[in-house]
DNA sequence: ACAAGTATGCACCTTTTGGTAAGTACCTGA
DNA sequence: TCAGGTACTTACCAAAAGGTGCATACTTGT
């Protein structure tokens, strides 16, 4: 037991009424291999263009393979296909092939892939709202890595 | 038939009910360098460890490294510094030296990183309710790792 | 004196991730 | 017939991310 310095209740000193209240951060780790929830959350939408691609098919609905790659920029064929396939056994993409001669083929949302798109809202306005912040911090980091490499 | 590329919006033939209103989504690509908010965001979040720095400096108030270590299990020195450094850095943390003779320092949230871990809280939610649809598509992927080598 | 704890730094190495470029099978239009 | 478009697949590589372990400088407890 060691006894802490500062501890509990974190003195409101600078409090904002904006501190993200401890219960609603909490999670319940009920499954082995989660941390929390943020942690499951996590594993589904990492990979480097999952959650870009969560945003077009939330925003455009079902959507042709080709429109999707010219949507999500600078995508390679290979990662495009790979990032859609894992979403689509996780359940967040559904596939549909028409069979037609000409190979046609779309992506949609499932239920889940649109309530998972909805958790993402957050941090999509967060961004939008610090961008110039974020900006800044990485301009000066990219900066540092060119000299100081 | 038709061969119809054009596809100006999307025919409403199956439109989902429960689409996330575009409006919400849509975030505005001010800045060069990000898609969107959520690209800006994603830029700080990505690192094993960050979600889950945020998530107990969130919780605990100001933490030291070493409490801080003990409590994102698994993470060693070197990650949980490096971490920490590219936070403070992006200006999610603040670092306090107290400058004594044995090192003692600790790690707390910025008001903007308490922000972030505001706007985490969904995700959290989301991976939460999820966990078990989660869980069991992760298990089917790993057994299909270890078997289809 | 020596182990242990404090908060890091650094070198080295493996794993994961992502990128490039080519190929496939089929069709359409020039 | 040949380029171009569709939706992929595959092999090979480079870069990034992450892990291990040792080193530091200083103190306290045994």
């Amino acid at each position: 037991m060691s006894s802490d310095r500062t501890d509990p209740t974190v003195p409101a000193s600078t409090t904002p009424p904006s501190t993200v209240p401890p219960s609603t951060l909490a999670c319940t780790p009920t499954l082995p291999g989660f941390t929390c929830g943020l942690d499951a959350t996590l594993r589904v939408i990492s990979g480097k263009w999952k959650p870009l691609i969560l945003y077009f098919l939330a925003q455009g609905g079902p959507t042709r393979y080709g429109e999707l790659r010219r949507s999500v920029r600078d995508v390679s064929d290979k990662m495009l296909i790979q990032q859609l396939k894992e979403l689509e056994a996780d359940g967040m993409v559904k596939r549909t092939d028409y069979k037609e001669v000409p190979p046609r083929v779309d992506y949609s949302l499932t239920p889940l892939g649109v309530s998972l798109a909805g958790a993402l809202v957050p941090l999509c306005t967060w961004g939008t709202e610090n961008m110039a912040e974020v900006a800044r911090v990485f301009a000066q980091r990219e900066a540092w890595n060119g000299r100081a490499r």
